[in-house]
DNA sequence: CACGGCCATCGAAGTCTGTCGATATACTAC
DNA sequence: GTAGTATATCGACAGACTTCGATGGCCGTG
């Protein structure tokens, strides 16, 4: 349900003078992408495109333990920027359609892909 | 030394497999835009346009003591994405030209703005 | 040169983040 | 149902980040 629409975050950052709670979503989204194993884990699933990763794949990429590579993609899901589905006792994580995208545009590159 | 060329960096967050180092460069650069208070100040930098604005006006701006202030656009201008100048004892700042377009281009947002 | 305003830096205090072991939950296979 | 695997969550700890008062350097004015 819920049917939140992934990142339809906030005012782009050239726009008007940024409204107290436009900042915070903004904040919120830049956290999630300013740390080196949550660029990782983008990264990847750029890579993987369609395919969908596991956690598992995540561990040996990043050299962490399961439990905080948990807490990373739950950051990164929080942030509507992964999407993850449950297949038996796998989790699959991909990339929110458009997300990155959209960051980008909010920084001011133009129309870009928004062919639209 | 250093002669480090604003923002020169990092590879695309879409391309091969992501190198620890370029993940530290991306890392830092958005670890910069990551805080309420420098989205601020960039969104305000971005509305004054070729105009300069000094330490002082950030002040009302956000709230925040001078130290603060200082601290902020300190982080800043170590990430390459603001310029200070000095003129008699203030300091104005400006946005470094075309870095937060090369942060969107990171993103995926493709040739975009990039006529080149 | 003495004074006052602007800004950068230092040091301390409080808060937030990242990490991991231990534990809980959910599913598969036998 | 029992055993085993894959994830998520909890609790604790170390380190990083944010804030600000105090201080020091620079520059302009009188």
């Amino acid at each position: 349900m819920t049917a939140l629409p992934t990142v339809r975050c906030c005012a782009p950052l050239a726009g008007d003078t940024l409204a107290d709670g436009d900042a915070l979503e903004l904040e919120k989204l830049f956290k999630a992408l300013a740390d080196r194993h949550r660029l990782k884990i983008v990264n990847r699933l750029l890579a993987a495109g369609e395919d969908a990763v596991c956690v598992c794949d995540f561990e040996d990429l990043l050299g962490l333990k399961q439990p905080t590579v948990s807490y990373h993609l739950k950051l990164l899901r929080d942030a509507g920027l992964v999407e993850r589905e449950k297949r038996g006792s796998y989790a699959y994580f991909t990339l929110a359609p458009g997300a990155l995208q959209r960051v980008g545009e909010l920084l001011g590159a133009p129309g870009a892909a928004a062919s639209r």
